[in-house]
DNA sequence: CCGGGCTTTACAGAACCTTTACCAGCCATT
DNA sequence: AATGGCTGGTAAAGGTTCTGTAAAGCCCGG
């Protein structure tokens, strides 16, 4: 199955170039040499992605990609003029998947079309992922809960991501520090008492064993035991 | 709700620069400075997107990228040295989403960030099948209906498509950002309380139960409760 | 102009996170 | 062993953010 790339670039030179290139590459080519034709052949829903020019003669490609988000999200590469960084991010925010400075590297584009259609066709298959366990407690990142035996913990969503963190590193020590970063985002300031907190809420909520689930290191931080 | 960012850098003073500047266009950041740390993190699943510097102390970055793509399509911007074409498209080839040549413009990378996830975001949306039950529920999508035992609901198109991305991904928490991004087709903005609003009236034409057909998850999205 | 549907506003209440306060160990020093 | 500094546990209070929902506003097609 060969991907189907739409080419939308006036300069006949560089687009029979590209189109060369990419044909040996094992695309299926499609070429337009303005912005409406493009347009035209984009909507004919018989391509798998687009390469398309900025500069055209007739409309300017960012109202190509602008007419072409109004109905579909076929992914969409944008050639600029290097180091024009405003076409960059306004390509951006009309909706482009990619760019690409000119002149350009043939090997790059390859390189770009095969990421941006390697990861739409990972979206499309969608996979279950089951849960990961540790001992009794088993994590659902989809559902964003903690079983214990089957029965789902009810925790907060903070509480959620140190445990997710401590689970993830079970065994050995997670320090208060990198604890705090990782869960809650910000740097551990002196006299915050918050980690602490919530450990202790967490403890709660797993059940005061003995030994604890969640050991205390002194002066370090915290580790989840694993069940031998 | 906000998107959750992953920051894998191990030069300081860029990271907690940039850190600072993505907090500030409303992303949660979470930093590493380290690939250890970081592809735990990143495999923790929770972040949204990850920024990784191919330059780090310990594991190189495209050894983190290769990893990481053993298990996860979690999508990831590379920082390179400017110039270096070899590690774009090695970096490309290895499962890379964007690349951003060093030293970076913030404003840039925020307009990277935010195009990768809106095309993420519409690619893992998809469609109930045609007819498909859930509990009680049955989805007719050519007539655009939603049957409660034999009974039409009488639901408003946008209701219709909330319930329609909520059965389709039923069991598992839609955030409230894709909600928006599926159902309405703009982007959560803040202090838009349009889609609680929906999610309430909906509730109410589903029948209040309890416990409740659409469960909150708070800070998060809601989530379609399964029938057991 | 009317009515339905979508959005905004406003307020109340709930859930959550953080701070405060007090107490108990740990540890090095006296 | 007693002292004092420091770290950690936890209850309770305080404050913030998020959510539910009624009501009012807005927009558009008829």
């Amino acid at each position: 199955m060969q991907d189907r790339v739409l080419l939308i670039e006036d300069d006949e030179e560089l687009r029979v170039l590209l189109a060369r290139y990419l044909s040996n590459q094992g695309f299926q080519v499609r070429e337009a040499a303005n912005g409406e034709d493009g347009l035209a052949l984009a909507l004919g829903q018989n391509c798998d992605i687009v390469v398309l020019d900025i500069m055209l003669p007739d409309i300017n490609g960012l109202e190509v990609l602008r007419q072409l988000r109004a109905s579909t999200h076929l992914p969409v590469i944008l050639l600029t003029a290097r180091g024009d960084e405003t076409d960059r991010i306004v390509g951006f925010e009309v909706g482009a998947d990619d760019y690409i400075p000119k002149p350009c590297n043939p090997r790059e584009l390859v390189a770009r079309l095969q990421a941006l259609l390697r990861r739409i066709a990972w979206e499309q298959h969608t996979d279950v992922d089951a849960g990961q366990n540790y001992g009794d407690l088993r994590l659902e990142p989809e559902q964003r809960r903690v079983y214990q035996d089957e029965k789902v913990l009810d925790l907060t969503a903070t509480e959620y991501e140190i445990l997710q963190v401590l689970l993830a590193r079970a065994g050995s020590v997670v320090r208060k520090t990198d604890l705090m970063q990782w869960a809650l985002g910000r740097r551990l300031e002196a006299y915050d008492r918050t980690l602490d907190m919530h450990i202790s809420n967490l403890r709660k909520k797993l059940g005061n064993d003995d030994p604890p689930r969640i050991e205390t290191v002194r002066g370090l931080g915290y580790s989840y035991r694993l069940p031998a």
